[in-house]
RNA sequence: GCCGCUAUCGUCUAACGGUUAGGACGUAUGAUUCUCAAUCAUGCAACCAGGGUUCGAUUCCCUGUAGCGGCACCA
């Protein structure tokens, strides 16, 4: 039996988001699965949407979430190239093949007269077709217009009665009336093929077993289906996949619909385990009795558990939220040497380091800012990792992603805290009671933490033995014993801040706040 | 407009004609707690509508409605 052999099939946009993500993911599943190849072929027919270093930005995006490829621009094997533009010969040999057998045409048809048919078509409520002005022109002749340098394009001869069952994996049978399909441009005026021609005789030649894509293409399918039909070949097995909808359910989602690039994804901190888990559940669950509760799988599980079989017809709507809750529990699953090793590959690679899609992609405001304050941090981190793995390992079960951890852990490494009205509580206390709260509880915390010793009873007995001498609530002594030390008013719990502060930063952070709240 | 596909809690989904329609995210409440988070309970929340088929339909069929997708010398 042959191997099984995949392929991604993008354009060389550059641009890779969840989405895309979503559609590719299943072809390196199951070659890892099955043991087969996965190979990316890139689609630049279209030499008006060239994107310098599109190819690269691509793999760059794939390969950091975790999608590996077997053959490819980058990885070449013995069905090369794998970049269309470098396959043309190929191409116009099949498609003359397709005019000696009758199965195509030369058209001569302006674009002007093109677009003023579709025009007409659309006034009268039709749908826009070719009308099939050139289909008669007998071959002899219209080969001495091409022989005259007359500008052309191939078009398929599309049978105009019957009906075309496409066979599919996700989908069954669609069947479409002949009628209803149009003489598909093959080739076009400037020597390059469309996509249907391309991803035709490119599928047959890679010797691709299943080719899966989004399901925004099987309106097009039955002309594929044809060609395989003309060309005498037998047609890899399809599976169209749904797509993922932006967050309102109304459009699919794109970069001008609430998709974000793989590379912002990635640098906000986002886990490529997560990005895999969250990708591969829209439109798809595994089986009920292999499913895990809380809907968290890693890699080399859902390699196991998926499978074309159980996917969807129906687009699913991306979910920010959900998203976010399946990346923390990603985040939390790893032990905290993992976790620290990936702060600092995330820190390194992601926000220091840059992204060949950057050059094209709009910054988000964010990113700025978290290059600086990783800038800031990273060294410090670097320079006790004992002490960064303490402080990591009081947020690792708080964050969200990654960039949440250096403004979650500043406290520990600034010298000063600076406040702000809004990281006191004064709804109780006004900021001098809040002071000289601080200023007389100050040596009692002397008395009991100065030999660095943090002992949870005796700080309880401090803290709500003092706020009883006040007539505080214990909860407004604490909460401004927090804001004092940690700059804000929730953090972790405060002793074990403290056991990894250290008392003299504590204290001088207390002194700090006591002269801020006189100010 | 035409063609195609689809339709289960707000969202992602489970269900191979018979279930109190299950889970997850989110949300609400409670427990815990010095705050936040985590954790653990608990609550709210869905079979698009109408016809069939059937002893019995969320499930099969038809119609309607709605949504998405497609209708380029773009992929």
């Amino acid at each position: 039996m042959n191997e099984f052999r995949y392929r991604a099939a993008p354009s060389p946009t550059g641009k890779v988001h969840i989405g895309t993500i979503r559609a590719y993911l299943p072809n390196y599943l199951l070659a890892k699965k099955y043991g087969g190849k996965n190979i990316l072929r890139v689609e630049d027919t279209d030499q008006t949407r060239l994107v310098p270093n599109g190819v690269e930005a691509m793999i760059e995006a794939y390969e950091n979430v975790g999608i590996e490829f077997d053959e490819g621009p980058h990885k070449p094997g013995k069905y090369g190239p794998y970049v269309q533009s470098e396959r043309l010969d190929i191409y116009k040999k099949y498609a003359d093949e397709l005019v000696e057998k009758g199965h195509a045409y030369y058209c001569f048809c302006s674009k002007e007269r093109l677009e003023k048919l579709r025009e007409d078509q659309k006034a009268n409520k039709l749908k826009p077709m070719y009308d099939g002005l050139c289909r008669d022109i007998p071959v002899e002749e219209a080969k001495k217009k091409v022989a005259n340098g007359e500008s052309h394009v191939i078009r398929m001869r599309f049978p105009n009665e019957g009906v075309t069952v496409s066979e599919d994996i996700v989908y069954g049978k669609v069947s479409v009336k002949n009628s209803d399909v149009e003489d598909q441009i093959l080739m076009k005026a400037d020597g390059f093929p469309t996509y249907h021609l391309a991803v035709v005789v490119d599928d047959h030649l890679m010797e691709i077993t299943t080719a899966i894509r989004g399901d925004d293409w099987l309106p097009s399918y039955p002309k594929h289906v044809k060609l395989y039909e003309m060309f005498g070949w037998k047609p890899p097995k399809f599976a169209h996949l749904p797509m993922i909808l932006n967050p309102d359910g109304r459009k699919k989602l794109s970069k001008r619909h609430g998709a974000f690039p793989v590379s912002q994804i990635l640098r906000k901190g986002y886990l490529k385990e997560a990005i895999m888990n969250y990708a591969l559940l829209c439109g798809w669950a595994p089986r009920p009795e292999m499913a895990h509760q809380d809907e968290i799988y890693m890699p080399d599980e859902l390699i196991q558990l998926f499978d074309l079989d159980r996917v969807h017809r129906t687009a699913a709507r991306y979910d920010q939220k959900k998203f976010d809750y399946i990346n923390s529990k990603h985040i939390r699953r790893l032990s905290i040497e993992e976790l620290v090793e990936r702060v600092f590959v995330w820190a390194q690679k992601y926000v220091l380091g840059e992204f060949i899609s950057d050059s094209y992609t709009e910054p988000a405001q964010w990113e700025s800012s978290l290059k600086v304050i990783i800038n800031r941090y990273l060294s410090k981190w670097k320079d006790n990792i004992d002490l960064f793995k303490k402080a990591l390992l009081l947020e690792q079960d708080r964050i969200v992603t990654l960039s949440d951890i250096p403004y979650a852990l500043d406290f520990f490494y600034e010298d000063e805290v600076s406040w702000e009205e809004s990281d006191w509580n004064t709804k109780n206390h006004d900021k001098k009671e809040l002071a000289s709260a601080l200023e007389n509880i100050l040596p009692k915390l002397e008395e009991i933490f100065k030999e660095d010793n943090f002992d949870h009873d005796e700080w309880e007995k401090v803290v709500r033995g003092h706020a009883d001498e006040l007539g505080w609530k214990h909860g407004d002594l604490f909460l401004a014993i927090r804001s004092a030390t940690t700059g804000r008013l929730q953090s972790p719990p405060l002793l074990e801040c403290y056991e990894i502060m250290g008392w003299e930063k504590v204290k001088v952070f207390i002194l700090q706040a006591i002269n801020w709240l006189r100010l």
